[in-house]
RNA sequence: GGAGAGGUGGCUGAGUGGUCGAAAGCAGCGGUUUGCUAAACCGUCGUACUUCGCAAGAGGUACCGGGGGUUCGAAUCCCCCCCUCUCCGCCA
């Protein structure tokens, strides 16, 4: 959600701006609109000015001992009046914000014009390719032979798209979210949280997947409550309704949930293997931080995150996202891409995004410094997606004999140096 | 699931139809004074939208869990919903 006041202010500047994020801001419409809603407040307004005016009057004469018919009756034909207009008052005002929480974030001035995806900019690629002296396997032909990932079963249990993780499969699933976890907590400095992954509408629209994204969620039938997709909703709406104090900011939380995901409309797209779930498993960090620190935040906090593949020796690149990339709330985002030779491709596997102040001032997250209150920036990203980090592992460290070598900074975890389809079953 | 109590400003907590956006205390902010790891005193102190204004600021409307209703007028009365607490039941 924009500033209201700003954003009238500025209206053909931030057209232009969302322009080039491949969204048409129809200004004069806009324009038309606000006046038709400022109109409609104004009148019925003053007539309410006039009604408790009136109002007051009667309780003086009331007191003074004297009849007040005829004022009750004018007080009520003002009142006949106000509520002639409230239904269409509330139908502009309606129409108005409908308009204003559609309109996208502004792109911060860092980042590059672009149409999409092609235009996004690589900023480092990290890691070595690895070579294979055998053509390397994907992650959904490695997996089902070593035992430790089952799709024929998870269709039985629930359908299409999801999975079950089996011995060291579900074992490393769990490895890389305590190495994950102890990583940011202990280094990185970040609280550990452990939310609600059931989360309700009010908290959706704080965060903003409500009201544009509905599509995307899984609902609980006959209740206002919704499968959270991101851990970022639950954990940002911490903060909701909250002012914090200046000082101590940054915030910084990180949160193992599972995401739950419907993608409708993402038919035909990553149909095989474990890329894309209607449930997966993800680390993700969050911060609060004051407007004149957000954006170093983000580099830190992308850092943060690069830090794990780092760790687990995984090749990966970063890459700043063009404008006609970024997600609806995003003010700048980094994706990170981690390469699988099992498709020969960078693939997602995080996105860090500082939203700046659109999310806080949807969810009325403030802070307070001195006298000043003005909303905090909320950022977040991904500290990794961990079924994509499984795959990643899982095909970079693929041998010739279909085994999986584990990656060292995990053996602790795994109490395992190698996965063999003979080993998955302890 | 059953029974009861309750939801008021950052916090505690008054207020049961009119002068209440809301007492008082605490915290915060500005200041005075004394002077020593602080006290006393004075002032100030919610949010959103909106009107006027270059601005400083001044005015208006709404908000006392949420939504409806009664009334000239609602924090206060009525209805529905949500949440919290206590007891009972059940239970990982």
């Amino acid at each position: 959600m924009h500033d209201l006041s700003y954003f009238r202010g500025n209206l053909d500047a931030i057209a232009a701006r969302l322009a080039t994020r491949g969204y048409e801001l129809d200004v004069e419409a806009f324009r038309a609109l606000d006046a038709e809603r400022r109109a409609a407040l104004t009148e019925s307004e003053t007539l309410k000015a006039q009604r408790n005016t009136e109002s007051g009057e009667i309780a003086k004469l009331k007191k003074a001992g004297q009849d007040t018919a005829d004022q009750q009756a004018k007080v009520r034909a003002i009142g006949d009046r106000i509520a002639a207009l409230e239904e269409a008052t509330k139908a502009a005002d309606a129409r108005f914000y409908e308009v204003l929480a559609g309109v996208p974030n502004v792109p911060h001035e860092s980042v590059p014009v672009g149409a999409s995806a092609d235009d996004n900019v690589e900023v480092h690629q990290h890691g070595t390719i690895p070579t294979f002296d055998f053509s390397p396997q994907n992650h959904w032909d490695i997996g089902p032979a070593l035992g430790i990932l089952d799709f024929e079963r998870a269709a039985k249990i629930t359908g299409a798209r999801f999975a079950v993780y089996m011995g060291l499969g579900a074992k490393l699933e769990r490895a890389l979210i305590n190495f994950m976890l102890d990583t940011h907590t202990r280094e990185h400095g970040y609280t550990e949280v452990f939310p609600p992954v059931v989360v309700n509408s009010a908290s959706l629209y704080g965060t903003g997947q409500l009201p544009k994204f509905a599509a995307d969620l899984f609902k609980l039938e006959g209740t206002d409550y919704y499968l959270a997709p991101t851990a970022e909703v639950p954990v940002t709406n911490l903060h909701r309704d909250e002012t914090l104090e200046a000082d101590l900011l940054p915030i910084s939380y990180c949160a193992f949930t599972s995401c739950f995901r419907s993608e409708a409309g993402a038919y035909g797209r990553d149909v095989r293997g474990i890329i894309r779930q209607h449930q997966f498993q993800k680390v993700e960090l969050v911060k609060f931080a004051r407007p004149d620190q957000s954006h170093e935040q983000l580099e830190l906090l992308t850092s943060h995150a690069e830090s794990i593949l780092d760790r687990l020796k995984l090749p990966f690149r970063r890459v700043l996202l063009c404008t006609g990339d970024m997600g609806f709330s995003s003010a700048k985002t980094y994706d990170l891409e981690v390469w699988l030779p099992g498709q020969s491709a960078f693939k997602e596997i995080s996105s860090c995004s500082n939203f700046e102040s659109f999310q806080a001032r949807r969810a009325a997250i403030r802070c307070k410094s001195g006298k000043k209150t003005e909303p905090a920036h909320t950022l977040n990203g991904s500290g990794l997606a961990v079924g994509r980090t499984w795959v990643a592992i899982i095909e970079n460290y693929q041998q010739k004999d279909g085994s999986v070598v584990v990656p060292e900074v995990l053996r602790p975890y795994l109490q395992a140096e190698v996965i063999t389809a003979r080993g998955t079953l302890r």
